[in-house]
DNA sequence: CTGTGTGCAAACTCTTTGCATAAGT
DNA sequence: ACTTATGCAAAGAGTTTGCACACAG
């Protein structure tokens, strides 16, 4: 299962220190290949089997993991039972469904941010993320 | 184990539609009493006990959940493997602790939010988060 | 009394871990 | 060859649920 991008994600594996095995190449390709996105473990597995590597579920939470400590990935602030990633690095914001627990691109992220605080001593900002929490318009 | 507050929270369940039960006037009590707060299940649990009043996790897990839906707490937007919950409902904001999976509140929070987007067909905005990631200065 | 709430223990889901096998350099 | 990654299955953590008993109105 070798897709034209594989070259792009070894390159990107090797320049984040990461040894470009199979699985990761094929996880890789198939979170950068489509633009940003954020995915839950499990739905990036599924992608990966239908996809023709079959992959093992702890192997995705590994080397998701492993992307997000390189740096390539994120973890998203959001509160839901699963945990998001997001191939988006830079500071940018989501809206997240209550109830569904689905987590949504803001389209035109033109949100600013003012005052923002400094960080308590010792500490630094890793990240700013803005959570809107919608929920279906009438109770 | 009655406390000053019993009358305030006994009021405030009342008046959000909840029946005034020992283990939820106990729970509200230590929820409101001391300002602001936000806190895991465990930790509210453990606060009860030690105050006196054994309920079980799983009523501190309904409670919490019924005091949400009600309104007077709300879920925070943290990416940590506990739930947290937070007595201040208005829209405010926290740092979240990289690997200590820490909250803290924000001490001076005249955090501005500019450009806020429309909330997509059919929904509403329900709370806006603002979640500042830190982590230890130098890795 | 009657309907809700609570406690307990078991079930469930998501995630992590230990160890043998497989793959990368 | 030597080191690192993967798969599997089992363990762990947090949370939810079903049902009998207890409490509030």
């Amino acid at each position: 299962m070798t897709s034209m991008n594989d070259a792009t994600a070894e390159r990107r594996l090797r320049r984040h220190g990461l040894r470009p095995t199979r699985q990761r190449i094929a996880l890789a390709d198939l979170l950068f290949a489509k633009g940003d996105r954020h995915l839950t473990v499990e739905e990036l597995h599924e992608e990966a089997v239908e996809a023709g590597v079959p992959v093992s579920l702890a192997t995705v939470y590994n080397t998701l993991h492993q992307f997000t400590e390189a740096g390539m990935i994120r973890v998203l602030a959001v509160e839901s039972a699963k945990t998001y990633f997001d191939t988006n690095v830079s500071d940018h914001h989501h809206f997240f469904v209550e109830g569904r627990n689905e987590v949504l691109d803001i389209p035109v992220s033109n949100i600013t941010i003012g005052n923002l605080p400094e960080a308590p001593d010792g500490m630094e900002i890793a990240h700013v993320d803005v959570v809107i929490r919608l929920r279906p318009k009438q109770a």
